[in-house]
DNA sequence: TTGCAACTGCAACTCATTCGCAATTACTGA
DNA sequence: TCAGTAATTGCGAATGAGTTGCAGTTGCAA
């Protein structure tokens, strides 16, 4: 467990990291709150998902169409989502394709600090279903 | 003005639509609101938003760290932006960086409808003042 | 012109997230 | 080891974006 300097210990941002550390993908905060069984308020969980973002060790992101912020580990650099629109399962793309792309596309002046890529779409098991749905307008 | 094929044509939403065709850059269903003078209920205008897109004329988008969605008319294309974490400044990025990466990135099966890149830093003007906070630890 | 489904306004509601404040606790230095 | 203190916590209340139920209004097809 990586421990920004400067940052208190405490029981229940250790237990934050860890239900981070366990999960496959990232986590809202209030999944975070159950999965540690509402042993803590849900104020504190906020509060230690901000001081570790502000520490640089867990990145914030919210997906498209939903509002619940999405917290996870900043471990070995960055990951990007292909998203099912229908299961709304996450599928790491491999590779950056920002990295790919020359970077003249950035404005000139700008100071590029951070980067945040999601494809939309259907995954191999829904793309059926999606499709019947939407032929019959839903 | 286009308008989607079996929606009905109201005052609210022909200003809502003039709204978002007058703007410069997308806006969010509040400035939308006041633009028209508090004139229609902010209900009316979540719901001529969520017509429009729906018919797809309109797209919504949520930024990284705010929690406002944004709303724009879907002319031409799409767009993505350098957004100024200082200023909020939304700066068109030219050409689209994922169109140029190799396309087998995305999960084989996996059936593309859309993709969202925005990229985040500070822009000329800001860049200064930015390092500046950062250096007194705000 | 009429009928009615779609649309609107209003107010009350939801839900994620934040905040104020008093009580508690992790760390520092003696 | 222990006291002092600044950071952290828990609680409940507040915020703010967005939604909803419902009664009244309106666009539009016939």
């Amino acid at each position: 467990m990586i421990w920004p300097e400067g940052m208190k210990r405490t029981k229940q941002r250790e237990d934050v990291y860890r239900a981070l550390e366990a999960s496959e993908g990232p986590l809202s905060a209030v999944e975070i709150y159950e999965r540690l069984e509402r042993h803590y308020a849900i104020s504190t969980v906020y509060r230690a998902l901000a001081a570790f973002e502000k520490a640089g060790i867990v990145s914030k992101s919210t997906l498209m169409n939903t509002d619940t912020a999405l917290y996870a580990l900043n471990e070995g650099g960055h990951q990007h989502y292909a998203i099912c629109l229908r299961c709304h399962r996450k599928i790491p793309i491999d590779g950056c394709p920002f990295e790919d792309a020359s970077g003249q596309s950035v404005p000139e002046g700008f100071l590029v600090t951070g980067h945040k890529i999601e494809v939309y779409g259907y995954c191999e098991k829904c793309r059926e279903k999606a499709m019947d749905q939407h032929m019959r307008g839903e």
